[in-house]
DNA sequence: CTGTATTGCATACAGTGTACGCGATACAGA
DNA sequence: TCTGTATCGCGTACACTGTATGCAATACAG
């Protein structure tokens, strides 16, 4: 029954069939990978180089191939063994949980930036980022909603967690060419104030005087992100409470 | 009062100061990041190689460093030539302008899937990029929400549209190698289905089997953003009320 | 013991971004 | 009008990228 998979899947998996003859491999998928995820976190995604990493684990370039099929397979592996295990659940509601859950996603995204670059590739494969995307739709399953609304509601929180880590990263890097230049020599708001025109940008322009894009705390700030996330489990929240209304009799009893 | 602008944004608002002496330069910054964004969409963004934009220029490749100081830049620019003018209000309510602001937002962002990628570098800089964000503002005016807000639920829905696009991307993409690996051949819910043990993904295991991942169409159609774009709306709508009847005699009065 | 699959790796290559420097150009000031 | 100089296009060079290929060493299957 079981099809045969894309080789970067099987990768992700560990499923790869076991070699019996010649001589026993080196290395292991995860200790590459690993070395791998400890270069990007100490010089960035470009600084991970299949010379670099090879270099880093005291191997030859192109040994690497024996276990990996190209460097763009590695990334995907990577970013999923970057991932960590998502916050368990512990018996909390939907609402807590979820709002803890997404926290922890835009945390990790601050913690490993290199992330939000490799997330666009591909869609969730590995273990690690599909046991996020379970322990999310857990936690919406006593709320009455299907399975296709509960994914689209991860969608949208991973969505605002990485959007908002993005954008905090952009403007609180140090490292990176461009965000440096912008981020750290000159604040954001007061090059937005030099360039815009006013007429032509007169909400922005009202925004920037009244000092909305101030100091670089403000996005690290907490209390920016809790709103964000309000935001939309309210609006999840009344969700659920409409289609409770629509069906007086569930299928399903909600405890 | 002006200070000295970062180079990057200088070039993209066109405050270069002209030159006087020498030769006249045979190009101009808008033909050079016009040809590179007619390239990106061509073949897409590995397919904008410094050479392979100067042959399509027809001048030599280190010409092009004359317009523009790295390559790094000429793609911050691109992200901004290339984003469109965002819809215009006409005299549109907060809540029909942006939902057609973020479905905007999406679709443009499918056509060119390469800012997807583009996004993530810097934060908003351009003309364009900042018209969006200055038309969502003003849309917002009258809601008595303050900038803060404002900017934070910009963020959100730029959010959301850029995770949809990434992922409907990710799964209709004919292009890519990983994406085509898994999006083409496979079915994305049959790949989930392969590979999850059910004891350790309950929920999404349910998902799969309910064939809540199912047909690859289910991704472009609309009635999934809708949701979601309304989920938002509402946690906003929910928050303007909640702020009117906190301050039961507002300044300016609601129409 | 032999055959073979599989290992690590050296070599090679096409392609990348860009530093540097040159002759040609066209204006500023004499 | 002449000269100096800032700026142009661009040829050359270089360090570095990912990876195709092939080969000797290895260790199990028969």
């Amino acid at each position: 029954m079981e099809r045969r998979l894309p080789p970067v899947v099987a990768r992700l998996w560990g499923r790869e069939i076991p070699s019996r003859r010649g001589p026993r491999p080196g290395l292991e998928l995860d200790t590459v990978v690993g070395a791998a995820v400890r270069l990007a976190d100490r010089d960035g995604l470009e600084g991970v180089t299949m010379s670099s990493l090879a270099s880093e684990l005291g191997v030859a370039t192109m040994s690497l191939y024996r276990y990996v099929g190209s460097k763009e397979e590695l990334l995907v592996v990577m970013a999923d063994a970057a991932t960590p295990e998502p916050p368990p659940i512990n018996g909390r509601a939907w609402r807590p949980y979820l709002t803890g859950w997404t926290r922890a996603n835009r945390d990790f995204l601050l913690q490993r930036p290199w992330l939000l670059t490799l997330g666009q590739h591909a869609p969730p494969l590995g273990p690690r980022t599909l046991r996020w995307l379970d322990r999310a739709l857990a936690a919406l399953e006593s709320t009455g909603l299907s399975h296709a609304e509960g994914i689209n509601i991860t969608t949208t929180l991973t969505g605002y967690a990485s959007r908002q880590a993005a954008l905090t990263h952009a403007m609180t890097a140090t490292t990176g060419t461009v965000s440096e230049e912008v981020g750290g020599l000159v604040e954001y708001g007061e090059i937005l104030g030099a360039v815009l025109d006013p007429a032509e940008f007169p909400a922005l322009d009202d925004a920037v005087r009244a000092n909305a894009f101030g100091a670089a705390e403000v996005w690290i700030d907490d209390a920016d992100f809790t709103f964000g996330i309000s935001l939309l489990l309210d609006g999840i929240e009344a969700l659920i409470a409409r289609k409770a209304d629509d069906r007086p009799t569930p299928i399903v009893a909600n405890p």
